[in-house]
RNA sequence: GCCCUCGUAGCUCAGCAGGAUAGAGCAGCCGCCUCCUAAGCGGCAGGUCACAGGUUCAAAUCCUGUCGAGGGCACCA
């Protein structure tokens, strides 16, 4: 519809001999004003030396000349009135027929209608969450989870081909103090007494790896704590007591690979990975998510892919020398300070695995690639961005979305975490709390750089005050109409036929303006996708609910009149279609009955 | 100190590739079930769009500065 609008006034424009870089076509906000306006005799105005309102006029005139001579086609008849208003706004109002045709063609498109070719079926990456393997998700990464998912399917909605992945950090120091402390509990359950480091993971999960662990192998993992104590610095238990809990840390995992040796070592370390991987994967898959691939950090150093990396940045003159680490020149790619990739210890840096990363991305050939990160990572962006350009590619094929932190807070309270000491709330938790339908959404209704408070007692809270219900709750009363015309013996004939005569009986405000807001789902899924905001859908959703309680509230469906009554209904099951694609877009269930 | 994000109604937030009288949900007040689920609907009230400049036909929206909140500035991941 914007786009025939913006074709009309094209050809007006030329008509009229008129030059103009854009014309925007937009919904109104007011009812007043009809369904679209267009400001372009605003912009073209002052360059032609005319009032507004004035060349407005000539547009509208021209315009009507156009369809005199019956050169508009559709278009034509959809325009039921033209209006110049304001400073020098166009104002189109759209004939109610045009909106009723919609009906039948909703309710044959069902769950493909808003669906969209835009993409092309250019390939997309989506890469989200990515948290550690060294615990379980919390609820900060529900939130990645959440909005990553919704993006990527949004996207696919409207047509690219969409692969999801999640990075998997199986390598790094992070994965030795995980290894560490499954060991050190084990040693625990096998009678050894032992302060456990104030740097190790406390959560209970690590207990129960351990138990596997022993278990499993009994004593085979044991080691005498006095020979895991020699030559151990003091541990930092309380702050300022001269203890140092990093080197205390670093010189555990150093006993505990050399005690060990490399096997057993492998094995305890592989045990801790595995096991909280198989969670995360579950919790995720229960969060309704799924991914196209789990890319191993690791992965990237045996295939060679690091060096490689490396390699070409060297080769393209980016790389030097300084105080026996190997710099890559990130600064003369606007980053704030160069950045190690390859350690004085010969190792290579996490951020050289990230090069790697995303030069195989780029490699494998997606059109666009994009990072869901958390905003504490925001720093990240330009070095990583710098890399591609070293490397030649288009930064711009890179777009990483910054996620904020969530704040839980029950009863008013803001909940206290911290994921060190164990002390956190997991995403199963919350999802078991709130449940999946209510934490998918809640996470989703704010723009992604915006800060979240996210209200446990509203998202549990089976009323009014929940946005989820409220959605959830317009779609199970239309199935629930549909109950009852059952239960009353009601011979319902809405299959949907083009030009149904009856559709011309809709003709209640409620009933426009429900259709005028089922008719903005497309635009309202393209603008979400293009834009990354999924939010966009729930506050339609809200809005479209909205429409349909108060439409519920004003008339009777099921009525005498047979022909009234199945115009209804193919309304709301129009409706009904509509909500299911943008609930099910989010990941959150419509149901039948609540 | 430098960089990023944010500051809109009592609270939580939309609106920000400039557009017409700044919106919604909570909370507050007043109403609506002999009728398809009241998990619903309608109405009232609520604003110096943090502040100060600038850009222009037009600024909550763009630019600069100030203040405030959060985050980031590792040979950690």
């Amino acid at each position: 519809m914007q786009s025939e609008l913006q074709n009309l006034i094209a050809t007006a424009l030329d008509e009229l001999k008129i030059g103009y870089d854009a014309i925007t076509v937009e919904r109104t906000k007011d009812q007043n004003h009809g369904d679209f306006a267009c400001n372009i005799a605003l912009v073209l105005a002052k360059g032609l030396g005319l009032k507004p309102r004035d060349l407005a006029a000539r547009i509208v005139a021209s315009i009507e000349l156009i369809r005199e001579r019956g050169q508009l086609g559709a278009v034509g008849s959809h325009i039921a009135r033209m209006d110049i208003a304001g400073p020098g706004f166009i104002n189109f109002h759209i004939a109610e027929h045009a909106y009723r045709a919609l009906v039948p063609e909703i309710l044959r498109q069902g769950p493909d209608y808003g669906r969209a070719k835009l993409g092309a079926g250019r390939r997309v990456q989506v890469e989200f969450v990515s948290a550690n393997p060294t615990g379980p998700l919390h609820v900060g990464h529900g939130r990645g989870a959440a909005y990553g998912a919704a993006v990527a399917d949004l996207l696919e909605y409207v047509g690219f081909d969409v692969h999801r992945e999640y990075y998997v950090n199986d390598a790094g120091r992070q994965m030795d103090i995980l290894g560490t402390s499954v060991w050190l509990r084990y040693l625990e359950l096998c009678g050894e007494a032992l302060d456990f480091p104030s740097n190790g993971y406390k959560g209970d999960y690590v207990w129960d790896i351990a138990a596997t662990l022993h278990r499993e192998h009994g004593d085979a993992y044991r080691v005498d704590m006095d020979q895991v104590r020699v030559g151990l610095p003091p541990d930092e238990v309380t702050p300022g007591d001269g203890g140092d809990k990093e080197a205390h840390i670093d010189a555990l995992i150093g006993q505990a690979k050399h005690l060990l040796g490399d096997n057993r070592w492998r094995y305890v370390f592989e045990l801790g990975l595995n096991t909280i991987l198989d969670d995360i994967r579950d919790d995720l898959a229960q969060f309704g998510i799924t991914y196209q691939a789990w890319f191993s950090e690791r992965s990237l150093t045996e295939s060679g892919a690091v060096n490689r990396a490396v390699e070409r940045l060297r080769e393209a003159g980016h790389l030097y020398e300084q105080a026996g680490a190997l710099w890559f020149r990130s600064t003369a790619f606007g980053d704030e300070k160069d950045r190690v990739v390859v350690r004085e210890n010969g190792q290579t840096t996490y951020f050289a695995s990230d090069i790697a990363y995303h030069m195989d991305k780029l490699e494998r050939g997606f059109d666009r690639v994009i990072d869901v990160w958390g905003a504490d990572h925001h720093g990240y962006v330009p070095r990583v961005k710098a890399a591609l350009s070293a490397l030649g590619d288009d930064p711009r094929r890179l777009d990483v979305l910054l996620v904020q932190f969530a704040v839980l807070y029950r009863s008013g309270e803001k909940v206290q975490m911290s994921t060190r000491s164990g002390d956190f709330v997991t995403l199963r938790e919350l999802r078991k709390e709130v449940g999946r339908d209510a934490a998918r959404y809640f996470y989703v209704m704010r723009r992604c750089e915006q800060h979240m408070d996210f209200d446990l007692d509203l998202a549990k809270s089976q009323s009014a005050d929940n946005p989820v219900y409220y959605v959830q709750y317009a779609h199970a009363r239309v199935a629930s109409v549909l109950q009852q015309a059952a239960e009353r013996g009601i011979a319902l004939e809405v299959r949907p036929t083009p030009d149904d005569p009856r559709l011309a009986r809709l003709v209640e405000s409620h009933e426009i303006s429900l259709l005028k807001t089922l008719a903005r789902w497309p635009e309202a899924v393209e603008s979400a996708a293009l834009s990354e905001e999924p939010h966009q859908l729930t506050h339609y959703l809200r809005e479209l609910a909205n429409d349909f309680h108060t439409y519920y509230n004003a008339h009777q469906f099921l009525v005498d009149d047979a022909e009234l009554r199945d115009a209804r209904v193919q309304l709301i099951l129009a409706v009904r279609v509509v909500l299911a694609n943008g609930l099910n877009l989010l990941g959150v269930s419509a149901p039948d009955r609540m």
